[in-house]
DNA sequence: TTTTTTAACTTTGAGATTCAAAGTTAAAAT
DNA sequence: ATTTTAACTTTGAATCTCAAAGTTAAAAAA
């Protein structure tokens, strides 16, 4: 057992994990969806964005649909390796 | 998907996950042998520890061993309980 | 027998994190 | 002209994290 050494920092956050599990499954959700999904305030969802895409775990793509701006989010391949290696650090951790 | 709603604040920690880990792999561990484990230092052990005790998710024994005093861990049913629906939490929101 | 070590904390305080509320921007709709 | 919508940014208070230093009590060493 090596302690919490595969986990990964960025996702000590419920919200981020939430982020990441809907993006892992869905290219581009907007962030109005997101924000409906995790049922979040406009800042704290910014806020957690901010952070996965500061270390570029997410990216952003804005638009105009119609004439709505839309914004929308995936995650990068850096992100989701880094989301499946957590997630086999978390399994390691369980399993012995 | 229903947010992170599944998702246990308490377990927002990668020290507090590795704690449970090895407390539900084990039974009543001992202090030292956690803060070896996880490669903490005392006082941030025990404040995780602290955390865990007050939901009463471990329980805590001392003895002495021989002429040492010997303090062991285990978790509860309660904490047991907690942390299975974490992670079947986890892979509800990571598996779609 | 005084000193040091070991085990297991507790206290303190600085720094990081989280979150809601309120303010911002720019265009669209009324 | 005013309000609404989308998507933020800013602010600040509350909470959380962690290391460092101090504490306690007994055991071992000098």
């Amino acid at each position: 057992m090596e302690g919490y050494g595969l986990l990964n920092k960025a996702f000590d956050s419920r919200v981020r994990l939430g982020l990441m599990s809907i993006l892992s499954v869905n290219e581009w959700v907007s962030y109005k969806e997101i924000k409906n999904l995790l049922d979040l305030t406009d800042g704290n969802l910014a806020s957690h964005i901010q952070a996965l895409e500061k270390i570029n775990f997410i990216e952003i793509k804005k638009q105009f649909i119609g004439k709505k701006p839309l914004t929308t989010y995936r995650v990068t391949n850096i992100g989701k390796n880094a989301f499946k290696e957590h997630i086999s650090g978390l399994e390691k951790l369980i399993n012995n």
